[in-house]
DNA sequence: TAGTTTGTTTCAAATTTTGAAATAAACAAC
DNA sequence: GTTGTTTATTTCAAAATTTGAAACAAACTA
């Protein structure tokens, strides 16, 4: 018997509906259903009547509904009391973040975090944003913070913290003039998301971009267009904060690219450390969140 | 956070040691280890202190090892309360027996379980002994009665019933004569546990048996050794229940076979089911168990 | 110094878990 | 009726996790 169990079981007490549970659960319709078949197994008899059209406690659900709160409140309370034993939460948090990330959001839970578990040791690691989940993926850190995929691999929790537009910038001199998609020259990232989506951008207009330097890293990006190698792509995040935001502007262009999804990333296992927990959870309150 | 783990944890906290405590959870010292060190990741804390030497719980440990006590007791509260909930035991209990177990084990189990569980219906399937562990892999019954190899496969655990040695025998009329091992005419099992051991008794002794005839099923050696066509091997609790028993007699030989062990066996995950778990259980008591 | 004892790490193999897609079943709309 | 929708479950192959044998490390003992 897995807490984890237990926590599904709950959500679906609460909701009455495998779909939706499921979503909250972050695992798919046929997770959930084997986890709560599994349950029923251990403890040995049917827990919920699904008829296929409405999904209800049976008596020995509800009986167990309360078994399963209580035993999780408990659980909690262990943990936190255990974990606050030596005082307060201790230890070392490994978090890697690329730069951009760094500026936006780490400002924002940083101080919090600090304030809170003044024990924990912090080891911030930045780097680039393409290698974010690789880090995680390999449990090098325990937390990334960076731009986040659509879909988050399997095992893996994100939390979006905030999202930023990605603007087309050109050269400030540069205005006004009409863009020729096709012959214009652009300035790509090597690697990573953005690449991913102007990748696709151009292939869904049907045009070829004309690349004329492949760079990695904001800042580079920027300086190149300011010296108006060609036309980029950047977080307006970035660019607000850019030294050099004076000498580019942004170009408006149809159809927009998809906004840039800054946030939160663990592995759902990493998660389970208090240490870690608690600055996601931190994050939770200090801003809104989203499913 | 998994039960197992909490139960891993209070059999190292009462013994103190890992080699120990492992045996007696049925895992390997490795799997303890890292057992433990995921619970502490998740608490938050260590809760032994090892130097190599001496195993002993941190203040923490002491505080977790009677919360884990208490949360094991209230599910094992929680799992009878509910699963007799329906006012006792109710279900089907799958089960398969070679035709020996049966005859020998099953009697003394069966009786008290139909006692204490009469809900339970029971599907008892009997066949040949080399099938049983098969049938437990592939989930087609939940308790197999048979005989046990020496080493359970991964995730099997099983239960020793009783010993019955292996005894070598031969038409009565054929007696006082001495055996030429090498020549002698042999009746093997065509598969199976004691095909098994007999293979490699020869091996051990560098001698090539000259097998007569391979057969299946205890009944037939016996009947073919009393009709005279060479030796055989049979449990001797087998022996004992013959009908031809009069007609063969044990050669005594040097070195014996290994024990026949015969038991229990299921697979761990099904006997978290409280139905499997009650009739494991059940033998327990019954008769003397091992590790 | 060689030999024990014992907890941990490494690593490949076995087991388990996962979710996409297919399935089933029960309604609603027309 | 037929079609479409919704929703839980099963199938199945890929991915993640767990496992234990063997190697290792460390701390005693003879």
């Amino acid at each position: 018997m897995d807490f984890r169990q237990l926590e599904f079981f709950l959500q679906l007490a609460g909701l009455l509906h495998f779909g939706r549970a499921s979503r909250v659960c972050f695992v798919s319709p046929p997770t959930l259903t084997r986890a709560i078949q599994r349950l029923e197994e251990e403890v040995g008899c049917p827990l919920f009547i699904r008829d296929r059209q409405r999904v209800e406690l049976t008596p020995a659900g509800q009986v167990f509904k309360e078994y399963a709160r209580q035993t999780l409140e408990d659980w909690q309370q262990v943990q936190q009391g255990l974990s606050r034993a030596g005082e307060t939460l201790r230890g070392e948090l490994r978090l890697y973040g690329s730069i951009t990330a760094c500026y936006s959001i780490l400002p924002r839970i940083l101080p919090a975090y600090r304030r809170a578990y003044p024990q924990v040791r912090l080891k911030l690691v930045t780097g680039d944003a393409s290698q974010a989940l690789g880090k995680i993926q390999d449990d090098e850190v325990d937390i990334a913070v960076a731009a986040l995929p659509e879909q988050p691999p399997q095992g893996m929790r994100q939390r979006i913290v905030t999202y930023t537009p990605l603007s087309f910038i050109r050269a400030r001199e540069a205005a006004d003039q009409i863009v020729d998609w096709g012959r214009v020259p652009m300035i790509f990232p090597e690697a990573g998301l953005i690449r991913h989506y102007l990748d696709r951008w151009f292939r869904d207009q049907d045009l070829a971009p004309h690349i004329y330097g492949e760079v990695s890293g904001h800042e580079a990006i920027i300086s190149l267009v300011a010296l108006g190698f060609g036309i980029g792509v950047v977080p307006e995040l970035v660019l607000e904060k850019s030294a050099l935001a004076q000498e580019v502007e942004v170009v408006s262009v149809e159809p927009r690219l998809p906004p840039y999804r800054v946030g939160l990333a663990a592995k759902r296992r990493r998660l389970e450390a208090p240490l870690a927990r608690a600055f996601w959870d931190l994050c939770e309150t200090t801003t809104q969140q989203e499913n």
